[in-house]
DNA sequence: ACATACCGGGG
DNA sequence: GTGTACGGTATGT
């Protein structure tokens, strides 16, 4: 018997032939060793609430089941509370993880059965869940030495009957590895992972490590480069480099996607299996979503916590490593022309050099962001009470439902199940009066305002007890505002005041605990750890209202979402009718945010509002500064049915542009076309020169309509998503793919086609051609398609129609241009 | 009008 | 892994 405290970092499972399963906790002893440690004591267990009195009998037959690959090993009566209602139930305890299904079939059929409860969540998150784990916490283990699983490679592997969370004490130096690949691509042609092999692997690690492997010798190189001999030596050389740094987090950028998928197709082409501690990568792909684990080793994926949830506060142009790092770090990429890569890698000169040097940036970038996010994730852990590899990818809806999963347990609450299918689609069709979304003029604007509430919906939701367990049938002290239902038919909602609701008592410990971290961080200003708490905090909260409307949530309540909006609609509407009175312009106002045009009237007047307005509200809500903003251009959404949606683009004081709801930059439109997209928006917000922009976008029109635009930049770029054959629909690029097969040229699914519309009548896809054949390019195809609607509807905020854009004859009605 | 296919991130 | 994104846009049928 030995005893133990280590921190849990990762949990698996191991199933034997019979499916039995026993947990595994990956982690790291307080003194930096690496363990696994096995709980044999937990089974995967389900809880059933009985139709009426004959809970004993229900349990009788429960406890009978047995069949030959499923049984029921245990059942007991336990007292709960099902959405705040006391209840008894019957926990039932199945021998394995791939029997609960069967079982809970078996159970339903049962006259007695009223509901089956937590049968639909995984077994090693049920486990955190009903052990009260959370990782990264201290835990204390008392067991045996297993030394017969030396295969784990790990210091040491416990068998144990319990692991404890008596501390507090959290792991706070881990050792992160951050890595990147480069891979090899013809002149231009975006590489695949069947065809091109990695030339560079770049590593960053949080102790000042650094390395680039590389596998062609060229003179003069760093001392952080080193060599080996081709690209099989460079899979192994890149699991060696892994599993003798030892690292507790792995990072990468897009590596869920990119770099790891990549790295695991080219080690199966020499055959390598990329064991790391012993334990195979592997890459899940659910449609083009794909997630690569190592278990035992904690795999970050620093672009998926970027994108899903530091993002939207960020309104970053886009999520390119270069991008947000820029803005997050203030640090650049290193300057190289990727197109030239295999030209390069092929002449094997020391240019290679720059290119090591880039990789290994990339590397340093991946691994400062995450360290820089590292203490936003350690709190959003302990608020979710998952492991890292989950919360770096978990979305908001995730993020608000497993925080209230684990506060669910600890208040003796039964968690709801997930919604099926049927109801989800059910749930999607309903809708109902969202937020206050004041419709912006399309316009240009100068000196902004933006103030947000960053609490109102929680606040909202605490103060008025709004939950699906508190709402009434009569009014018995919480009445909302009127809410129009889809028939038209007016009411208002209530909610009961006697017992606190599940999710408002969540919600106030939430808001309570920001507070209390606010109070210390006036002291302490600069306290990282504290800033990150907030941040998390702020985070659920935020998130919380969207949570009730959102089809698959756990704890749904449309009634509630409605009346949340309903109360929100009255509190920005209050903003917005004393901002008005106080003679400011209200330009633009969605759900928690209202935009103000200073017009004559400065930025100290406007704090001053601020300042006035937040004594009149109630205690926990407040209308805080979003920012200040020099110029800004709002532009109204084609299909304008719906209402107007947010369609806005901002340059802030550092002149930095702030891109919201636009058509995003993507590969699917030529050079040309984001180039102008993009200069468009710079000239009217950084010089405010719409005169210009307009003789921009002429000067190019003619250029094209000249054919002076080189063909270069027309190419429009489609990646094949499946093979030829299976094609239903023919677009232009699987048109171009087949004259290519044609002409003998290596094209398979996945392959980026690179096409140029040529000039003629009839479908695109019968004039798409081979940019190294064609000869010129439709003028008009890439001036209706392709140019006029990047800018149109930023014109047409200015006052030019479409049709003056094309023609250059400027039909421009001045009014308040 | 409706259906189908692609974008993102990454070299 | 006790699962299967999403919202927007272009092209073809």
């Amino acid at each position: 018997m030995v005893t133990i405290q280590f921190y849990p970092l990762d949990i698996g499972h191991e199933t034997d032939e019979s499916g039995k399963a026993v947990i595994q906790l990956f982690g790291r002893t307080v003194d930096g060793k690496n363990i696994c440690v096995f709980d044999e004591s937990y089974l995967p267990n389900f809880y059933v609430i009985p139709k009426n009195n004959k809970i004993e009998e229900l349990k009788r037959r429960i406890d009978k089941i047995k069949k030959e690959d499923y049984k029921v090993v245990e059942s007991k009566i336990v007292d709960r509370n099902y959405l705040r209602e006391p209840v008894k139930a019957i926990l039932v305890f199945a021998d394995k993880p791939i029997s609960i299904k069967s079982i809970v079939e078996e159970i339903k059929g049962f006259d007695e059965t009223y509901l089956v409860k937590e049968s639909d969540i995984p077994f090693d998150k049920k486990y955190l869940i009903d052990k009260e784990i959370t990782p990264n916490i201290l835990c204390y283990v008392e067991g045996e030495v297993l030394l017969e699983r030396q295969d784990l490679d790990v210091d040491f592997v416990i068998k144990t009957k319990e692991v404890k969370q008596i501390y507090t004490e959290e792991f706070s130096e881990p050792k992160v590895l951050a890595f990147d690949i480069e891979v090899y691509a013809p002149k231009g042609r975006y590489p695949h992972e069947n065809k091109d092999p990695i030339i560079m692997i770049g590593f960053a690690s949080n102790d000042g490590f650094r390395k680039v492997l590389t596998w062609k010798k060229y003179g003069n190189a760093e001392d952080y480069v080193e060599f080996v001999d081709d690209e099989k030596k460079l899979m192994w050389e890149f699991k060696n480099t892994i599993n003798k740094y030892n690292p507790d987090y792995i990072v990468g950028y897009f590596s869920d996607g990119f770099d790891f998928p990549y790295i695991k197709t080219r080690a199966k082409k020499y055959q390598i299996n990329l064991k790391f501690n012993n334990h195979s990568l592997r890459i899940n792909k659910r449609g083009n979503i794909s997630t690569a684990k190592l278990k035992g080793i904690s795999h970050i994926d620093i672009f998926k916590f970027i994108k899903n949830i530091m993002g939207g506060s960020l309104k970053l142009e886009d999520y390119s490593l270069g991008n947000v790092a820029k803005e997050l770090l203030g640090k650049e990429k290193h300057d190289v022309d990727l197109n030239r890569i295999g030209v390069v890698w092929d002449n094997g000169s020391k240019d290679i050099g720059k290119y090591c040097a880039y990789n290994l940036q990339d590397a340093i970038l991946a691994l400062e962001l995450c360290m820089k996010l590292l203490p936003s994730l350690d709190e959003l852990v302990k608020l979710v009470n998952l492991p890292l590899y989950d919360v770096c990818r978990l979305s908001y809806s995730k993020i608000v439902e497993k925080h209230l999963m684990k506060r669910a347990k600890e208040m003796s609450e039964i968690i709801p199940n997930r919604p099926e299918q049927g109801v989800i689609s059910t749930r999607m069709t309903h809708t109902y009066e969202g937020a206050f979304v004041f419709k912006p003029e399309a316009g240009l604007y100068e000196n902004i305002s933006v103030f947000d509430f960053q609490s109102l919906y929680p606040s909202i939701v605490v103060a008025h007890n709004i939950c699906v367990t508190t709402l009434s049938d009569k009014n018995e002290g919480h009445e909302s505002p009127e809410i129009i239902l889809e028939s038209g038919e007016k009411i208002r909602r209530h909610f009961s005041p006697k017992k606190e609701g599940f999710i408002p008592a969540v919600l106030r410990e939430i808001i309570t605990r920001r507070i209390r971290v606010k109070e210390m961080l006036k002291i302490d200003r600069d306290n990282k750890v504290l800033q990150a708490r907030s941040y998390a905090l702020k985070t659920v909260a935020n998130a919380t209202y969207g949570y009730f409307g959102f089809f698959g949530a756990r704890w749904y309540c449309r009634e509630c979402s409605e009346s949340i909006t309903a109360w929100g609609r009255s509190y920005i509407l209050k903003v917005i009718e004393s901002a008005k009175d106080q003679g400011f312009k209200v330009i633009y106002s969605d759900t928690d945010s209202i935009f103000i045009a200073l017009e004559n009237k400065t930025k100290e007047e406007a704090l001053n509002f601020l300042e006035k307005f937040n004594q009149s509200l109630p205690s926990l809500m407040e209308l805080d500064v979003e920012g200040f903003y020099p110029k800004g251009i709002f532009v109204s959404k084609k299909s304008e049915s719906s209402g107007a949606k947010k369609k806005y683009a901002l340059v802030d004081e550092k002149d930095r542009i702030k891109v919201v709801g636009f058509e995003t930059i993507r590969r699917d439109w030529s050079y040309l076309a984001k180039e102008v997209q993009r200069k468009v928006l710079n000239i009217i917000l950084k010089e405010g020169d719409t005169e210009k922009a307009y003789d921009y976008v002429r000067e190019i029109i003619e250029n094209i309509k000249d054919k002076k635009v080189d063909i270069n930049n027309m190419i429009i770029q489609t990646q094949l998503k499946k093979s030829i054959e299976s094609y239903q629909v023919e677009g232009p690029h699987v048109f171009v793919a087949k004259k290519m097969i044609e002409q003998g040229i290596d094209v398979d699914v996945g392959s980026v086609i690179r096409y140029v519309v040529a000039e003629g009548k009839g479908r695109v896809r019968d004039r798409a051609e081979i940019p190294e054949e064609a000869k010129t390019y439709d003028a008009d195809y890439y001036i209706n398609n392709q140019i006029v609607p990047s800018v149109e509807r930023i014109f047409d905020v200015l006052g030019y129609k479409k049709e003056e854009l094309i023609s250059g004859k400027k039909q421009k009605t001045l009014g308040e241009f």
